[in-house]
DNA sequence: TCTTTGTATATTGTCAACAATCTACAAAAC
DNA sequence: GTTTTGTAGATTGTTGACAATATACAAAGA
């Protein structure tokens, strides 16, 4: 025990380690599939073939059918017994239920960052909404839209939950896949949606737990909003209001 | 297609193709592992052989290892390479982490129900409460448990919002696991409890989304000081609390 | 006695073969 | 021409075998 110390800690190597500790080809084939999903190459409807997936990334049916199992649970894909595994299709119905979730999600996060916001992270926010402020202005959707996700994402991140990390992440990932289909006429918006981040980076910034909790579940609704407008939707059902403090 | 319809529908039949349509062994093996958890003849930390689960439900370790795949995803087992699956561990820490992310899924249920709730519905909610009341009356924590698991499970269904359930049970089944072991000495606290879940009914039926939001988050916030008091522990961290209307 | 090293065993990771099921399409019946 | 029925091919479900890794324990050395 007392030698241990002695060991030259390559952090190279360590990491090494670690990566065929932790990643069996299960994991490896889970992590390119929802890959090829999150990039568009695969999009919702699309039958995945076993033998096919297998062939393509060298490895044997096994692995890939325990990864088809881990991402239909997340929501990814759908498996029909004796018919195949399919990129799952998110009927707006079921983007409607989403965007509830994720709107009280949001207003949790919104509240705890403005308790507990440091300087650096504010500054970090400020430089993804820079950033997305830019692509608005060349009205450069491919630009905007990983840096969108990455603002929110990181939010949730600050929260320091992992728990609520990893069940903002799985609601997210499913609206991706309605989203991706919606997403053509969205330009006109980038400017009206940077406007929204900067609001919550403000709001958060000022410390009020429940002016970052409406900043954050009126982004929430706006998005929403104009998921519906690119459908040429009008307004099916009434989402959850933000609630005004007045009696 | 026209004499499609002369075939006779025998319910029977009916839910035997469904069953064997959609059941394939992995979704039972899965369904029976969860159940061993829920029941708790699994508990937190046991460890799971494959090949002994295969032999002990007569079929082979693939299928098996789909299960805990899936199962590892939901949060309810954790695998570690080369060494095995473990019934999850959830930490303290881990349980304040679920107790607010379901402290703002209760949020929305209250909120949302306040608005939609049919009387049938409270109606059903009461019968379950009565339940509850006689359970506590007589100290019974084993008839009391599943009622208040189902109580708070139909409140979510009503909401109508499939993706919140899904949501919501995930979270609960992880929060279960941290449970059972602290669940001893909870026998003065039922009387409390019950209460609390009166004045859930009360306020969802009052059609005030504030107050019923008000209430599910406090009886949220409440369960979680039972678990720090059963462990002996004081106030780790503040959760975030009710907000009064009031500036 | 304590540590280290090597070996046997058990368990998991991966693969390839077989069985069961579905799909597509052609032949037969009406 | 339309529907039904049957058959061939493809795909999934399941299994058992083999390889890679970890664990437990005994033997050797300090």
């Amino acid at each position: 025990m007392s030698n241990m110390n002695a060991i030259q800690h390559n952090p190279t190597h360590h990491t090494t380690i670690q990566l065929l500790q932790s990643h069996s080809l299960t994991t490896l084939v889970q992590q390119e599939i929802a890959r090829l999903i999150e990039t568009g190459e695969l999009s919702a409807g699309d039958k995945l073939n076993e033998w096919s997936v297998a062939e393509r990334l060298g490895v044997s049916r096994g692995p890939v059918r325990e990864a088809f199992r881990a991402l239909a649970e997340t929501g990814l894909l759908r498996m029909e017994k004796n018919r195949g595994v399919f990129v799952r299709q998110v009927s707006i119905k079921e983007a409607e239920e989403i965007y509830e979730v994720r709107a009280a999600l949001d207003q949790l996060v919104g509240r705890r960052l403005a308790e507990i916001i440091r300087p650096e992270q504010l500054k970090e926010l400020r430089v993804i909404v820079n950033g997305m402020e830019k692509a608005a202005a060349k009205q450069d959707v491919d630009a905007y839209y990983p840096l969108n996700l990455r603002f929110h994402d990181t939010l949730v991140q600050f929260t320091g939950n992992s728990k609520l990390l990893t069940t903002y992440r799985r609601i997210v990932n499913e609206l991706n896949l309605y989203r991706r289909d919606a997403l053509a006429g969205e330009k006109g918006n980038l400017l009206v949606s940077t406007r929204e981040h900067k609001k919550i980076v403000d709001a958060i910034a000022s410390g009020d737990p429940d002016r970052a909790s409406r900043a954050l579940h009126d982004h929430v609704a706006a998005g929403r909003e104009r998921m519906h407008r690119a459908h040429g939707i009008r307004e099916p059902v009434q989402i959850t209001r933000a609630r005004k403090k007045s009696t």
